[in-house]
DNA sequence: AAAGTTCTGTTGTTTTTACAACAAGTGGGG
DNA sequence: CCCCACTTGTTGTAAAAACAACAGAACTTT
């Protein structure tokens, strides 16, 4: 486990935890390394909803399927980000989403019902760990309301502006690459891969975008 | 303040705190409970994110208009529940949306931020309102991606019936009552209110559901 | 380098929505 | 009881999206 212990450092949870107590920490939440190869998939939905991951390193989506099989893209996880605490604080049995390794992939798993009961040890961390996931999950709520941003405009065009626009804001610049390819892009905006396509073009021909493949640029 | 202790017993906030810490409490968070009338605004976007409002009695909006003013509606929230916590938890400065009561309404403010810090007194209710915390947002996340799931069908028959499903299921029904007339539906989903109304229409024809006004029965 | 796979763009058709305008129904206050 | 404001339903039209099918580009694998 020491080997990892420089890139635990950047991990949200677990910033203001002691260097000297992160080894009985982990111990106590039973921290645990699998390694996934592209495609494998790391959670099933349906799964028990007391794990929570941390991304080592790879790509992972969360993704959602409805009944007739469109597969909807959640979110996309990137290293060092937690998944699946949400189901875990908000006491859910099982999860109602899938995670699947995009690249090949390296994940901590902790016990998320171990960091919310204080333990008879008495660790100290606990309540550190608490207000810590507490500003993960919040942000990710507002994550959330900002994807609803996105997918609650009417057309496509809008959509993708306002995910283009947030995308600029966020690399401060006009000119950005985006984490997506086409069909994931028209996964996560809930549209048609190839009316998207369209739209692009059209956007490009009215002068409002230039792109290339991922990258892009706001005119 | 004191007459107001029954009803908070049935706040998620405060649930394990001891009844004899709660007057300490509300003063230590500075616990302030105002009135407004129907139609007027609790918090105005912009608004310094520190406060956390518990709904006492009354009906609010949580909204969000873009640019073009179209108003979107974020979240109803009803009695005993939280607005403003997750702006306040995901350390923002301002808070992105709009409240507006719906109806006369009490509302019980209470500084967030002191919630987090643990303060000098040391107060021992803290801890546990910061894990009371952590669930509440945790549920709030999955009613988002609850909402995300409506919205992200691709037809306004499939965003009513999808949504209508789930009402069923919270009613443990196939009648219930939606807390919504056809205008704030129509927003909730982000769909056009009369393409909205003769959707419905085509549904009850096609005979997949019943409805009168608020009631609705899934056949 | 060739073959195969995946990704992206294009186009035409069908289906659905947005929009606008209006009619009918509902409920409250004077 | 009537008037008025608000809500809901209806219809036609124009715009947009979904869908399907295909072509070409880019990337992998052998």
């Amino acid at each position: 486990m020491k080997k990892n212990f420089a890139q635990l450092e950047k991990v949200a949870i677990f910033s203001g935890i002691d260097h000297d107590d992160m080894d009985s920490m982990l111990t106590c939440l039973q921290g645990k390394v699998v390694s996934y190869k592209k495609g494998s998939t790391i959670f099933f939905e349906g799964d028990p909803a007391n794990l929570v991951g941390v991304l080592l390193s790879g790509k992972a989506h969360i993704i959602k399927e409805d009944y007739y099989g469109n597969r909807n893209l959640v979110a996309e996880v990137s290293p060092c980000e937690l998944f699946g605490e949400v189901f875990a604080c908000a006491n859910l049995d099982s999860i109602p989403v899938s995670v699947i390794a995009m690249e090949k992939s390296e994940v901590l798993f902790m016990d998320c019902k171990r960091i919310l009961t204080t333990c008879a040890n008495g660790c100290k961390f606990h309540n550190r760990l608490i207000s810590n996931l507490l500003q993960i999950v919040a942000r990710k709520t507002l994550i959330l309301n900002q994807k609803i941003d996105f997918i609650s405009k009417r057309s496509t065009q809008e959509k993708l502006m306002s995910y283009l626009l947030s995308q600029a804001k966020q690399a401060n610049s006009s000119e950005f690459v985006i984490p997506f390819n086409r069909q994931e892009l028209a996964d996560f905006l809930y549209v048609e891969r190839s009316a998207m396509s369209a739209q692009l073009s059209r956007m490009r021909q009215e002068g409002l975008i230039e792109y290339d493949r991922n990258w892009f640029k706001l005119l």
